[in-house]
RNA sequence: CGGGAAGUGGCUCAAUUUGGUAGAGCACUUGGUUUGGGACCAAGGGGUUGCAGGUUCAAAUCCUGUCUUCCCGACCA
């Protein structure tokens, strides 16, 4: 029997989606507009991916600040293609208490501007470079449509923001970061997503070129999962970011940022979540285990504060529910929650010296003996079920990618199944937007994979790049 | 931003058509009995009906505005 309060996936993936956000309570609506509240669950989640992304970007060197909230309109406007790309989406503050200021203050949609600002005081020989700093904060953007951690007005992100003294250590940076992005998916939350270089369309206002992974969810549509920029001088020119290289000579830095944000936790909800709730990876899973005693006999107790102990000094993070909740009720919440591995402890299995472990990933329950060595037992559980979920994955996500020679095929594939569609393309703005006629499709990268048969999948002619075209979010 | 639907205890909904002063199930609290897939009995608590105006002797119900949510479309580095 499936989860009573969440439609099914393959019938409403809208509502199913809204419908284990809730369930799982991991967020609520709030009566602001795209700004939801995130609830101890949800919040849990992205506290734990702060704390292993945060140690990779240590480990690399980076360090953490914070910087204002608002940002002056005379910043923001010194780079032309950031203010276009973002003027439709940013919030101003325009009262201080009764009065009107003088000049409004734009709420970070990002944080480039005050960046920059900041460092064209703080740097001013090759000797301070490079620096690497990283904030984590939350944003502001004026979406129209919103979405649960999809698409909400402010939600939360990191946006590293590094700047070097030269350009090949820059583009090093931005490689670099793209490499963690795409570890962090692949190992940690077990989502395979595919990495390549955004279009001059679609690339981050004001950068030179954009780094993305792209994942690609349950029903077909991709998800933009993290992005590195390398910017160049583009923004060190504009606000007068120089410093003194080897040579004596004053020259402009070279600049990169990068980021990814809660949206994240809805990637891990629609990828690997089924109509029973949330499904997580045990290596990004707040709580891996939860211990369920049935009945309230001593030796059942008893056991259940043994194995407890056992767990949580091994370095598994376990609960126990020790609610007078019926055991039928305590399942159904361990299953919505999403926590990789129930162990059930009752009199009927002791009587036989066994214990019962489920898998939330495939429901499987399996019996065991209730000598068996736990701690090493749920260890290697737990990575299988880590492996097994990204292999799920990829076999999906090798099911909904196509290839497509003309503009034909590409409508046939996105009418009947979308997915990430393998394409050549001329490199002509033309043709991306023809393309974007279907279905609102976009390209999602370039690969550096070969092309396919040299020809435009729109216009024909000579390709110049293989792109993967899809359906985002 | 255009088209459509909806907002009534925490949740799902009834009462709106025909204005007469809000009701059920789930959840919650207390006590007891239970425990292998969403337990049972008993007794309780909680809502001036999203918000603001208007019409009326009287508004959840009619009118206007506004906010929020959902669906379709446009837009979204």
């Amino acid at each position: 029997m499936k989860n009573k309060s969440i439609t099914s996936r393959d019938e409403d993936f809208a509502k199913w989606y809204t419908d284990v956000v809730s369930a799982a309570h991991l967020a609520s609506y709030t009566s602001v507009k795209g700004c939801i509240a995130i609830e101890p669950n949800g919040y849990a989640i992205w506290e734990k991916m702060q704390e292993i992304l945060d140690k990779k970007f240590k480990e690399l060197g980076h360090t953490n600040v914070q910087m204002p909230l608002l940002i002056p309109e005379s910043l923001l406007k010194k780079e032309s293609e950031l203010v276009e790309g973002f003027a439709p989406e940013v919030a101003w503050v325009t009262m201080g208490g009764s009065k009107e200021l003088e000049e409004r203050y734009c709420i970070r949609p990002t944080s480039e501007t005050m960046f920059c600002d900041y460092y064209k005081d703080h740097v001013s020989s090759y000797r301070d470079l490079p620096k690497l700093y990283n904030q984590w904060c939350n944003v502001l953007r004026w979406e129209k449509e919103t979405r649960p951690f999809l698409r909400s007005r402010e939600f939360l992100w990191q946006e590293g923001h590094t700047i070097h003294a030269t350009e090949e250590e820059a583009i090093k940076e931005t490689d670099k970061m793209m490499e963690v992005y795409k570890w962090f998916h692949h190992e940690i939350l077990a989502i395979p997503s595919i990495t390549g270089r955004k279009t001059e369309k679609e690339k981050f206002a004001g950068a030179e070129y954009t780094l993305t992974n792209e994942a690609l969810m349950y029903n077909g549509v991709a998800l933009q999962a993290g992005t590195s920029h390398y910017f160049g001088q583009k923004f060190s020119k504009a606000y007068d970011v120089k410093f003194l290289n080897k040579e004596n000579k004053l020259e402009h830095v070279y600049q990169t940022s990068w980021g990814t944000t809660t949206r994240m936790i809805g990637g891990l909800i629609m990828v690997h979540s089924d109509d029973y709730g949330l499904v997580l990876p045990p290596r990004i899973a707040p709580v891996q285990v939860t211990i369920i005693p049935i009945g309230s006999s001593s030796e059942v107790l008893d056991l259940v504060d043994k194995y407890e102990l056992l767990l949580k000094n091994n370095g598994i993070s376990v609960t126990k529910d020790l609610t007078d909740k019926s055991p039928g009720f305590k399942f159904a919440e361990a299953e919505v929650n999403g926590i990789p591995i129930r162990v059930e402890i009752g009199e009927r299995d002791l009587k036989e010296n066994k214990i019962t472990f489920v898998r939330r990933d495939t429901r499987e329950k399996i019996v065991e003996s209730k000598d068996l060595d736990i701690v090493k037992y749920v260890k290697e559980l737990l990575e299988t079920i880590q492996k097994d979920m990204y292999n799920r994955a990829v076999e999906r996500r090798d099911k909904l990618t196509f290839e497509a020679h003309n503009l034909k095929e590409m409508e046939n594939i996105l009418n009947t199944q979308p997915g990430f569609i393998h394409a050549d393309w001329c490199g002509d703005e033309t043709c991306e937007l023809k393309i974007k006629e279907i279905k609102g499709c976009k390209s999602r990268c370039i690969t550096e994979e070969p092309l396919i048969d040299g020809k435009c999948v729109c216009c024909g002619k000579e390709a110049k790049y293989h792109v993967i075209w899809g359906i985002q979010y």
